[in-house]
DNA sequence: TGATTTATGGACGCGAGAGTCCACTTTATT
DNA sequence: AATAAAGTGGACTCTCGCGTCCATAAATCA
């Protein structure tokens, strides 16, 4: 007989919120429908099909980011000493904040902060704060271990992560190019290392 | 003979930048002229007499702004060590960021921060930029005196700046509420100042 | 008082974008 | 081939907000 129904094509609906995620990022909540339409290779109408309106296609792309988002940051402990481990740490936060494409997408979740409170919560907790609890996690494992005197492993976290990202956060987030090269990374992930275990040192 | 010319009520314009200010930071650069208006207690036509439109009207508010934000973030150095002096900028620095009304500016800048980079700019060099460099400044000075090691006082500005904003800054732009009482303020501003200093202690 | 500037407020033109409608085409299934 | 679901594209409605116009009303000077 006739074909089945739910028979949608799925690559569809990724191609739509790539589309989504790439015009919403770079020109704001604002950015006209046609336009996801057009970049995505999909008649407007499709679009309100699966999504039924732009809230929903906006819910959907942001808790598909929120998957994305919350893998990367581990830190992976290694049984001489914490420097490798939280360099790396700082290396990888550097790079998942400061690219223009990952500054495009929080300015969008802040934006919709006001009409969308609870998408930004959820990003907030896959994101920032997530990733702070891992890292509030292995120091409180070094601390037990007597590589690091620690109290509060959570503010501590705080401490690393705030002195890595900084106010070139603020920057990126204001549109300001600070130019930071590789090698300005890995200083700055050197030294932020080298001075917080000073810090926490016996 | 007739009333001069360019005898406006300059008190008016005061209050439209006011009623901008709590308009836009509310509900973002999209909200609707006549709300202005009507909260300045103003016509729409007068607003546009004295502004000529609302991107104009826009740069005004942020430019008053950048003058109110660049004042207090100053370090009074004491000669009794750099403690108390940390600790007060770290509490006006945070007291500075989290209120949700300048949480509220923030994101209307960073909103603004594709169609009108230049302002953004000024915000960042008016806000982030110049608190950062007098805290180096009294870093540096603290070092020459030889209470604190230092070798890059930029870089241990943004650490210590980091710290204390951390992420409680993406949290409230976010739109989440950490829920920071005074006394939590005065304990991460201490513990901060005691971390950041032992960090840089020959 | 009379001249002139500024302010009011309401109506209006205009463009833009969300969401809908619909006739038609494509695709998959039996 | 016959059938039904999913997609297309373009026209359409509706709402909203910017910016303008204008007749009228204060305010300010000589």
């Amino acid at each position: 007989m006739p074909r089945v129904a739910g028979q949608i094509d799925l690559a569809k609906s990724e191609a739509i919120l790539d589309a989504a995620g790439e015009i919403l990022a770079s020109r704001g909540l604002g950015a006209p429908m046609e336009e996801i339409a057009r970049l995505a290779g999909v008649s407007k109408q499709t679009i309100y099909n699966r999504f039924g309106s732009k809230a929903e296609l906006v819910r959907a792309l942001v808790e598909r980011r929120v998957d994305e988002i919350t893998a990367p940051l581990d830190v992976q402990g290694t049984t001489d000493g914490p420097e490798a481990a939280l360099t790396g740490f700082a290396k990888v936060m550097m790079m998942a904040v400061l690219t223009p494409r990952s500054a495009a997408f929080m300015r969008l979740y802040m934006q919709g902060a006001v009409e969308m409170p609870d998408l930004a919560q959820a990003v907030f907790e896959a994101g920032p704060k997530s990733s702070r609890a891992r890292l509030a996690i292995f120091l409180e494992r070094e601390a037990a271990e007597g590589r690091l005197e620690i109290d509060d492993p959570a503010l501590a976290a705080e401490f690393f992560a705030g002195m890595v990202v900084g106010s070139h956060q603020t920057a990126i987030l204001l549109g300001v190019d600070l130019g930071l090269l590789e090698t300005d990374i890995d200083y700055i992930a050197k030294e932020a290392t080298r001075r917080f275990i000073k810090a926490y040192s016996g």
